[in-house]
Order: C-alpha cells, then structure tokens, then sequence
DNA sequence: CCAAAAGTGTTTGTGCTACACCCATGT
DNA sequence: ACATGGGTGTAGCACAAACACTTTTGG
C-alpha cells in the first residue's frame, strides 16, 4: 500500500466534475458546457478537469467551475466518485463528481477558448451528455431531493429576499408534486428559519406579498418535510 | 480537461481504504491492521491499497479487504474521497473509503507478509493511527448511525438468526442511548421487516427467547426510529 | 424460591393531513 | 367589478412517548 509511483500507475487520472444547479424559470436547471473534442462534438458535459499534483480535490473542483463557468462562492459538497475503468475512452480517469446549488441571477456566463457553449438546461430535458455525466446528474438531483427534506439547505437556492410562495414552489418544482400551501407556512413557521424584511414585493394586480430572509445561512440538520 | 497523461499527473495516485464495522463483545468495533513500513511502524491503518489501471474503484475496495483481512460478501458502500495534497507522507495519494458491515462471526482473520496484525479495535478505544484513517472512521461511524434510523441496513450487522434483544442493543450500541423495550418492538413489528423462525435461544437461567430472521436481506430506505 | 431476561397494553399528547374562504391590489 | 395571487384556522386521526408488571427458566 502507497509504495508511491509505480509505473503501472501512471495512467490512472483524477478529476473532478461539478453538477450545479438552480432555479430558473420554474424549473430545476443544471449548467453545462459544450465541447469541442472528438469523439465528443456537440456533446454537453459537466464543468471539470484534471487535479494537479500539488492541490486538494475540493480545491479542484472550485477551481475548474469558476475557470470554465465564472460562476463562485456557491454551496458546494462531494457527491461520489466515480471509477469505472471505461468510463473515458482517453484513458483511465476518476472522476471526483460535485454537487453545487445557486439563486439564478441572470448574470452572463463565462465563455472560454476551450468550449464553444455554457448554458443552463432544465434537468428533464438534457442535452446529449458526455461519459457518464447524466448518470451524475441523476445522483445529484436524488442528493438534492432527499437533502431539502432533512436540511434547511433551500437557502442555497434562494436569493437573500423572497416571499413565502417563492419557497413553497422551490420544493414543489424539486420534489415534484404540489404541497399544501397552509400546511407548508405552519411548519416553516415552527422551525423559525425565516424572519420578516420588513419589505413586500408587489406583482400586477395583486395583494404584495411579505418578504423574508433566512435568520442563518449556512447549512443545518432539521427535519423539514 | 482529460487530455490524458500529462506529465504533471504522474505522481497523483488512487488508493482505497475500507473502515469495516462489527459488533463484538457489546461494541462497535473496526477492523485495522497493522504497519511495519516507516514513519508508520506500530501505526494501525485500515485495510486498503492503490488501484490498478484495468479495474474499477468499486472491485479494488473489495479486493484489497479480501487479500489482507479475509472478508468478504459483506455489505460495503463508498463513503468519502480524500483528496488533500499533504494527507499522505509518501507522495499524493487520493484515498476513495469505503464504508462496510457485517456479523462478527468469530473466524481467524488473515495475516500477511505486508502487515504483522489484523485486529478488531473498539470505535471508542482506536489506536494510534495512520494518514487521516481517524476522520475516516468518524465519518463512518456517523453515517452508519443515520443509516440505521432511515433503512434497514442493520440486517448486515446481525446473523441469519436473533433475538429482539439483540435487535435492540444493536441500535443502542450505535445510536448511544437507551431505547425504550415496547415501544421499540411495536415499530419493527408494525414495519414487518421479521419473521419468526421458529427456534428459541436458551440462556443460564432465565427464559428462553424467540428467534427472528429478516424478510429481506437487502438495503431498503424505511423510516425505522 | 430466587435471579435474570423475555414478553406484553394503555394512556396521553403531539404533529400531520385535509380542507375553503376572505384580503389587498392593479387594471 | 373582477382577476390574481396573498394570507389565514380547525377538526380528526395516526403516530410517538411514557410507563411496570407477569412469565419462564436454571440453579
């Protein structure tokens, strides 16, 4: 074990992908860059690259996402790694795969030499897909379903204001099936997650609606649904 | 990303680590082995090696448990990737650990040329030791105890045949606090997750118990506690 | 008969579900 | 005035928690 460097090894690479997602017009949307390299033209893949000997995996994978997307400071956890000996026909690679959230901010997305493309696609209606991206993807929405239901982690999804009715429609546009709207505000009430701006927002021809933020930020272990 | 075999990869390696869990003599407890190479003589480590260029991550966990500790067909999982640059003194190893369980069933474990011991360590009594196999353990340990209170992975902890008694002080020894008789047998039985088998256990001086195997011996996600 | 573990029900309270109407606003 | 989404309460039910005594056995 670790008796470093043979020579067989030196085929096995490691890098890392990141399945990031947000919400944009009231779907569940996940960025992906267009590549340029045979046998993959006009395939999609997921935001990544090799590591390099001196940095860490999560380092990487922060790295290539801001490199070939722009996009930075987003929750980002380890999702699994994945290690069929086929699954690049280049070589041997393992890949580290990511899981990120973000508000969707319609900032515009970075282009670079390498990818002619970076876009958003809604996750039920993927593009063609490079080595086992999509089977990724698939992960990282089961990660992201079951990780709302047990964590406050929705704050990740949500910019700093919103209305009540912007949360319900996080969850039901995820877990993909309608909640009861008073059921919904009773148990996020309970938890004191959120508090009051002070702030309305105001639609057409409607009644505004209150404005809340989330009271912490970061990621917490509660039993939400 | 995967122009494949830069140069500056060489140096980066896989290598996988199991942190196998049982319950022997009313503990938790992790099989470790011990080192003989420097800095790390008398260190203890968990079983594992580097993998192959031709096989997937998956099959190089398992083989490496099997040729230095003899287990095998046990329930194992991937846990976590370690990827720091500096967590291994030898050079950069990128460490995929595993998570595995299964029944103590007393057996001779193997030894090897490589190491002089492969021992059961309690969780809460660890020896001294090597790379970051501590924090692998930790982790284990957590999601072993939120395994058990959302799917009945506890079946591959247990033998064919056991007791509600012994069902019980499984999840005490795990989970670390009391539980109480009734009510604990009231929801397995409600989940129908046991059939009697009809034999009973008989101990010194006291009432014989009724024996139990599982309807299904594979991973289900239930609500269990 | 004593020690040790097995086995078994009821009550109380909490939290989940289902369900429908009035309010505030802009056009 | 009307269309649109915002906001609010209650009753029934199912599940979770607390709680203690009797049974069976071997010595």
């Amino acid at each position: 074990m670790r008796k470093v460097v043979k020579k067989k090894y030196k085929f096995v690479v490691i890098a890392t992908d990141v399945v990031i997602f947000t919400l944009k017009e009231g779907q569940l949307q996940v960025l992906l860059i267009k590549m340029k390299k045979a046998p993959y033209e006009k395939y999609w893949a997921l935001p990544g690259g090799m590591i390099k000997a001196k940095e860490s995996i999560n380092e990487a994978a922060k790295k290539h996402l801001f490199n070939k997307t722009g996009v930075k400071n987003v929750y980002l956890e380890q999702l699994y790694t994945f290690g069929r000996a086929d699954r690049d026909p280049f070589g041997r690679v393992v890949s580290v795969a990511y899981f990120a959230l973000m508000p969707f901010n319609g900032l515009k997305l970075k282009t670079t030499r390498e990818y002619s493309e970076v876009n958003w696609f809604p996750v039920e209606r993927l593009p063609l897909l490079a080595y086992d991206h999509r089977e990724m993807i698939t992960l990282a929405k089961k990660r992201l379903q079951a990780k709302l239901s047990y964590t406050n982690i929705v704050y990740s999804l949500l910019s700093k204001e919103f209305t009540l009715s912007d949360l319900q429609k996080v969850y039901e546009m995820i877990l993909g099936k309608k909640l009861d709207k008073r059921n919904f505000c009773k148990k996020i009430f309970a938890l004191k997650l959120l508090k009051k701006t002070g702030a309305e927002r105001r639609g057409k021809a409607f009644r505004p609606a209150k404005l809340y933020e989330f009271v912490r930020r970061q990621l917490e272990v509660i039993q939400i649904l």
